[in-house]
DNA sequence: ATGAAAGCGCTAACAG
DNA sequence: CTGTTAGCGCTTTCAT
């Protein structure tokens, strides 16, 4: 096999500028302890000669790495998608690389890529997507990422909570009060939820934002349905045959996020239920999609990439005594999907 | 600084397991030169300890990297989304990282995005999207891959034919007839095309495919109008804008991608132009959405996942003299937003 | 079949 | 301010 790189090593640098490894080392780093001149001079050459560090002999030196790993449930779901691009982003100003993992939504899969993104030591972790209720399943994970970074790393979480570290954490109790607000404004009293599997942090957050809007109105809880399926396009569709068989009398569907929405618009699509005039449908998130659904989505806004974004700054600054939270605000996006509630 | 990593180390394997650091490396590298037992009991102590091995002394040794780096025009496009979630999926179950980056459609950034994925030694690069007409575009990075390659690089190209690397052809130009033919056969003679940027081969390939299903019939070319705007969603509505004031006698928009055509069916929608009753709309590449729009999306599907996956494949084997290909094929999806040209 | 030893290219003490 | 040198953890001849 042919040698990987033909590249010049620093030592070339060196020579040509006839200094030695550290001296050209601590000029190109940027370090002190090098004068100007000679400084400005073996950079001179370094660029001349096209030179670029070997990332793998800088790492193996130092133990400080310039890839940050982020593990996505679906890069293909537009959430992530968005998030991701906030990430890539960021880290491309601060000439970071970004090695990419999806988990699938299992949380053991999910367990597994953050123990093999650290493995390859990168130097910065963010995982994202709703954690999960049972602590059984978060303590490993928090565990791990724990002595990650007692050993130096740094790592961040963009929508939980329970993992001990920096985290972005979206509004989801305000958003789903939010929505169910917007509802009841429209005067309906049946309001059934197409909500994500049980046992996802998000799902429960959202939930309870949106019984406690509820409650606050008075009204009963059994004026809420709520239906877990899969937090996906089709738990949507399923969701929403399962709310028009058992729950006749629903005049509004909150669906937890806004994939599942369009999995309900779906179903109500092919039942010939019009929207918003015998059922209004609302979402979570905003992805950029919403707006173009038909009807386009009422939803709560989320800045997704902006997250990204976030959480990356989050964990290039130092760690501090405990975890910072960086909640996110929301905004209520009424578009046509809602209206008022039908006259019965 | 604490040691970035307190991780067991080949050492420590070799140790137990009482062999030499030779042996215990070729026995994890599934090497020859061991005898079964031996190797085995390595394993067993390897797994014991936890170890994994450095990549980066690895790497720096070997000179063989195990990354891949990707390249996309948006990962928050959907067309890509789906293709990067194809790469990831096979890169995890072949043990490989993805380093993805993202070129914002421009190729001199494109071009710097390769440069520096080159320079960081992934072992492969894997590139997506359209490529340039302009052959002064593609030539530099047709250099640094050819380099790359020589130098024991693995490259392959998504949707580009002029790298002078492997690549994953998507049928662009049999879609666009497709979609031409389609329109016709609903008596359709007044079609307008939302295309995305002049200068783009994807574009001038689908535009191809259209132009010659129409001169198959026959069909004066003066039928067909032809908006460039940018490749996007945003390009969509211009574009139909455009098409509603210059061209009024038109009854179909081929849109030349999907997240055109959702900019198009926007546009229409605020204009208030009943689809497909007024006009008809197609686009290309059926992202997972298409079936959501309303009216539902005619469209060519082309499979993007598994895109990303022949890619990787083809990466993965050794080159061969010449440059390989591998079409896609692609299928017609008839839905909602297509319909018999009105009468006049 | 196994071991010893020489690097891979760079950083980081430690000297001067 | 600059140079020398000892590793970082692994792979890979070359011996045995």
């Amino acid at each position: 096999m042919p040698r990987a790189s033909q590249r010049p090593r620093l030592v070339d640098v060196a020579e040509h500028a006839a200094v030695s490894l550290a001296t050209a080392s601590r000029a190109l780093a940027g370090r002190e302890g090098v004068s100007t001149e000679v400084a400005d001079r073996i950079r001179q050459v370094a660029h001349e000669l096209g030179y670029v560090a070997n990332p793998y002999a800088r790492t193996l030196a130092s133990g400080a790495t310039s890839t940050v790993g982020l593990i996505v449930h679906q890069v293909d779901d537009p959430y992530f998608s968005e998030i991701a691009a906030g990430v890539i982003q960021l880290a491309s100003e601060q000439g970071l690389l970004v090695q990419i993992c999806q988990s699938g939504r299992d949380p053991d899969y999910e367990l597994q890529q953050l123990r093999h993104l650290i493995a390859q030591r990168v130097g910065i972790v963010l995982i994202s997507g709703s954690g999960y209720d049972d602590p059984r399943m978060e303590s490993a994970a928090r565990a791990e990422l724990a002595a990650f970074q007692n050993h130096g790393g740094r790592a961040a979480a963009i929508g939980r909570h329970a993992l001990g570290v920096d985290a972005v954490l979206p509004d989801n109790e305000a958003g789903g009060h939010a929505l169910a607000q917007h509802l009841m404004d429209f005067g309906h009293r049946r309001i059934a939820v197409a909500a994500g599997s049980a046992g996802l942090t998000t799902v429960a957050d959202r939930l309870a934002g949106v019984s406690s809007a509820l409650r606050e109105r008075g009204r009963p809880t059994t004026d809420l349905a709520v239906v877990h399926t899969d937090f996906t396009r089709g738990g949507g569709r399923a969701a929403a045959e399962q709310i028009l068989n058992d729950h006749p009398g629903t005049t509004a569907i909150i669906a937890l996020n806004d994939v599942m929405a369009m999995g309900v618009l779906s179903t109500l699509r092919s039942r010939r239920v019009p929207v918003p005039a015998r059922m209004s449908v609302v979402g979570f998130d905003d992805v950029s999609v919403a707006a173009d659904l038909a009807p386009s989505l009422t939803t709560i806004r989320l800045p997704m990439t902006e997250m990204g974004r976030t959480a990356l700054t989050l964990a290039l600054k130092p760690r501090t005594a405990r975890p910072r939270r960086r909640p996110t605000g929301h905004l209520l996006v009424v578009r046509d999907s809602t209206g008022p509630a039908p006259i019965t």
